[in-house]
RNA sequence: GAUUCCGUAGCUCAGCUGGUAGAGCAAUACACUUUUAAUGUAUGGGCCCUGGGUUCGAAUCCCAGCGGGAUCACCA
C-alpha cells in the first residue's frame, strides 16, 4: 500500500498538491470499495471521481433518490414551440458551451436533444456564484444527468431553448461517453462506429447513436403491430416451455443443459411448433407465440445462437388461407413500422403490399434451370443436380436434392416478396401431404431479397402418417443427414391421436424481418445484445517476472554496466528492452551514459 | 471452418523505405452575457492488443496467439 502511494506521488508529482491529495484520497476509497487499482482509471475518469467527491463535500448528492417532476420532452418542445412556457425536463448533458457569464448546453432525453441556456446571475442571484462557476462550469461533466426548470424561448439565432431558472444534478457519469459531433453541413465527426465496441457496450451506442435507437423502436413497433393484427383476428398469445426434454419442431443442434432435481438433460427449444399444435388439439382456435429459440450452430451476420421466431396456428384453415393472411399481415406490419408498405434494403426497394406472387417449387426450378423435377427418380435428380454444378453426395434423398437445386439456382432471384409453394415431402416432416400430389406437401415459404422470412404448412394431423414421417427422419439422420430430426416426440403423437382439427401454421423469423424493415444487412444490428465472445480483462501487473528478475539481479550491486546486466539475465532482446523501459518508466532504475559506457542503477 | 483486412490517447483517426509517438474532439487552467462542430491562449494525457523473433534500434519487418469486421462455406 505504502509503496503504491509512493508510486503515485512520483507519477503525479507535476500535479498541484491539492489535486494530489485528492487523488491519494480517492485512490484509497477506490481501493477499499472496488478492490481496484487507481492505475486502471484514465485521467478523465480520475477527474470525474474528483468532481464527484467535491460535489459531496459541497453537500450535493450526486445520486439523489427523489422523484424528478419531468413535465415535457425535448422533441415535443421543439416541434410545438410555445414562447415562455414553464417546463421541467431531465436528461443527459451532451454538450456545453461556456461563454463567461452565459452558457449553452444540450440536454438529451429519451425523445432527443434540446438546448438549455444558463445565465450566471439568474442561477445565482446573490453574491455566491459557486452554483454556476463551480458546480455547473466545472463539476458537471458531459454525460451527467441533470434536471432543469425554466421557460421556453428562442435564441437570437432562432434555436428553441430552455432558459434555466433552476437545475439539479440527478446522476453523475464517471466514464466519458464517445462524443460524435454533427457539423453545419450535417456531417458526423468522430462517430462511434467500431462494431465490436458498439455491440459490447450497446448502452453507449444507444446514447450517442440515435439511428441505433430508431432500429429498436421499430423492432418493438413490429412486435406490437403483429400482436395487434393477431389479437384483432381473435387469436390468443400463449407461452410454451423453453426447457424441453425432447427438442422438436425443427432440425437443428440444440443447447443441452441439466436439471439437477430431476437429474435429466434438458434442451433449450429450437422451435415451439409441437407445443402450439398441442394447444390446437386442446381446443383453441388460434394460438401464437413470439418465441426465443436457441440453436447451437455457427454464427454469422444472419445467425445468432438465440433468435426470435413468431409462430401462429389457426384451426380449420389451410396453407392457401395462410398465404392471404400472411401477405395482409406483412403489409400491415410494414406500414405500422415505416409508414409505408415500401422499404429499402441495400440496393433494392421492396414492396410489402399484398398480394404477392405465388410460384410452385417445380415451376421455379423450371424457370431458372429449365429442368422439370416432376416424376423424376432419385438417380435422375442426382445427375441433374450434378450437371448444374451442385455439390451432391450419396446421403441426399430426393427432397434434399430438390432443395439443393432450389437453394442454389432459384432462391436468390426472388427479391420482391414471393410465395414458393409445394415443397417435396421428404423435407417437410410436419406438413400435410399435398391434396393433388402425394410426393409434395402443402407448404410455402415467403422469399424476400433471396432469403426466406416465413414458412407455413397445412399442418399434418394424421397421427399414423406423422409417426411414419418421424421414423423416416430418424432413418435419414442415421444415414448421415445432419438436417434430419433425431428424436421422436411420442407425447406429441399421443396428442394427435386424440385428434387435431385441420390447421394451418406459420412461422416468421422476426430478426430477419426487422433487418429488411430497417435496412440492416446484419442480425447483430437488430439485436440489443448480440452474442459475443466474452471479454478478457487483462490484469495489469506492476512488475512482470522479467522485470522483477532484472531488478533483483541488479539489487546486489545497486549499479553496474548495462551490457553486463543484460548478459547476466540472459533475456531475449525484446524482453530485455521492454522490461528495462518499463522499470525506467516506473522510476525504479535509471540508465546513465558516462563516457561511452552505459550504466544502470537502482534509484 | 477458409480467405482477407483491422487492433495507436476517453472517442475518431494519422504515423512513409525501421530511429523512443501526432492531429481534431474530449479533459485541465484562463478570457468571454443569445452561442451552436462557439472562439482564443496555455497545459496535461499512450503496456502503440499479447508473446516471441530479426536488428545497435520495432508502433513500423517476420512468426504465433487473442479479439473484431468483411467475403465465402455450413446452417428447420
Amino acid at each position: 500500500m505504502t509503496q503504491k502511494l509512493v508510486e503515485i506521488l512520483t507519477l503525479e508529482r507535476k500535479l498541484s498538491a491539492k489535486i494530489l491529495a485528492f487523488i491519494v484520497l480517492s485512490y484509497l476509497c477506490c481501493l477499499k470499495k472496488y478492490n481496484m487499482s487507481a492505475f486502471e482509471l484514465s485521467e478523465q475518469e480520475i477527474q470525474r471521481r474528483e468532481s464527484l467527491n467535491k460535489l459531496r463535500e459541497m453537500g450535493i448528492n450526486p445520486y439523489p433518490a427523489d422523484l424528478y417532476p419531468v413535465s415535457d420532452y425535448a422533441a415535443e418542445l421543439k416541434k410545438q414551440f410555445v414562447d415562455g412556457k414553464q417546463v421541467c425536463i431531465a436528461g443527459r448533458m451532451m454538450s456545453q458551451r461556456v461563454m463567461g457569464k452565459a452558457s449553452f448546453a444540450e440536454l438529451q432525453d429519451s425523445s432527443g436533444r434540446i438546448q438549455v441556456y444558463f445565465n450566471r446571475d439568474e442561477i445565482c442571484p446573490g453574491e455566491d456564484k459557486t452554483l454556476y462557476n463551480d458546480v455547473f462550469k466545472k463539476l458537471l461533466d458531459l454525460g451527467d444527468f441533470i434536471g432543469v426548470k425554466g421557460y421556453v424561448f428562442k435564441t437570437q439565432v432562432g434555436e428553441t431553448s430552455i432558459h434555466v431558472q433552476e437545475f439539479t444534478l440527478l446522476s453523475k457519469s464517471l466514464k466519458p461517453l464517445p462524443l460524435p459531433k454533427i457539423d453545419a453541413e450535417g456531417k458526423i465527426h468522430d462517430a462511434f462506429t467500431d462494431p465490436e465496441m458498439r455491440y459490447r457496450q450497446r448502452y453507449a451506442d444507444l446514447v450517442v447513436n440515435p439511428q441505433v435507437k430508431d432500429i429498436f423502436i421499430k423492432r418493438t413497433k413490429l412486435f406490437s403491430a403483429m400482436r395487434q393484427f393477431f389479437n384483432d383476428a381473435g387469436y390468443m398469445e400463449v407461452e410454451t416451455p423453453v426447457l424441453q426434454s425432447i427438442p422438436g419442431g425443427a432440425a437443428a443442434r440444440p443447447f443441452v443443459t441439466h436439471h439437477n432435481a430431476l437429474d435429466i438433460p434438458l434442451y433449450m427449444r429450437i422451435a415451439n411448433e409441437l407445443y402450439l399444435k398441442r394447444l390446437i388439439v386442446g381446443g383453441f382456435d388460434g394460438v401464437y407465440e413470439f418465441s426465443k429459440n436457441f440453436r447451437n450452430e455457427g454464427m454469422d451476420r444472419t445467425h445468432n445462437p438465440e433468435f426470435t421466431a413468431m409462430e401462429i396456428y389457426v384451426s380449420y384453415k389451410d396453407y392457401n388461407w395462410m398465404m392471404d393472411f400472411t401477405e395482409r399481415l406483412l403489409e400491415h406490419c410494414a406500414i405500422e413500422v415505416n409508414g409505408s408498405s415500401e422499404t429499402t434494403f441495400g440496393e433494392h426497394t421492396i414492396n410489402f403490399k399484398a398480394p404477392y406472387k405465388r410460384v410452385t417449387m417445380r415451376q421455379s426450378i423450371i424457370d431458372f434451370t429449365g429442368f422439370d423435377i416432376a416424376g423424376k427418380t432419385e438417380e435422375e435428380l442426382f445427375e441433374a443436380a450434378k450437371s448444374m454444378g451442385i455439390a451432391v453426395d450419396s446421403t441426399m434423398g430426393k427432397g434434399k436434392l430438390i432443395d439443393e437445386i432450389f437453394g442454389e439456382k432459384c432462391e436468390g432471384n426472388y427479391i420482391q416478396p414471393t410465395f414458393i409453394t409445394d415443397y417435396p415431402k421428404e423435407m417437410s416432416p410436419l406438413c400435410k401431404e399435398h391434396r393433388d400430389n402425394p410426393e409434395l406437401t402443402e407448404r410455402f415459404e415467403l422469399m424476400v431479397c433471396g432469403k426466406e422470412v416465413a414458412n407455413a404448412y397445412s399442418e399434418l394431423n394424421d397421427p399414423i402418417d406423422q409417426r411414419e414421417r418421424f421414423e423416416e427422419q430418424v432413418r435419414l439422420s442415421e444415414k448421415g443427414d445432419d438436417e434430419a430430426g433425431q428424436f421422436i416426440d411420442y407425447d406429441f403423437l399421443r396428442s394427435l391421436e386424440y385428434g387435431m382439427p385441420p390447421t394451418s401454421g406459420l412461422g416468421i423469423g422476426m430478426d430477419r424481418l426487422i433487418m429488411y424493415l430497417t435496412n440492416n444487412p446484419s442480425i447483430q444490428e437488430v439485436l440489443f445484445f448480440p452474442q459475443m465472445r466474452p471479454e478478457v480483462h487483462q490484469q495489469k501487473v506492476e512488475l512482470s517476472d522479467n522485470e522483477k528478475f532484472i531488478f533483483d539481479s541488479l539489487q546486489k550491486e545497486q549499479k553496474m554496466a548495462l551490457l553486463r546486466l543484460k548478459e547476466l539475465v540472459n533475456l531475449s532482446n525484446k524482453a530485455w528492452d521492454v522490461s528495462v523501459k518499463n522499470l525506467t518508466k516506473q522510476g525504479l532504475v535509471k540508465v546513465t551514459k558516462i563516457d561511452e559506457e552505459l550504466l544502470i542503477e537502482i534509484l
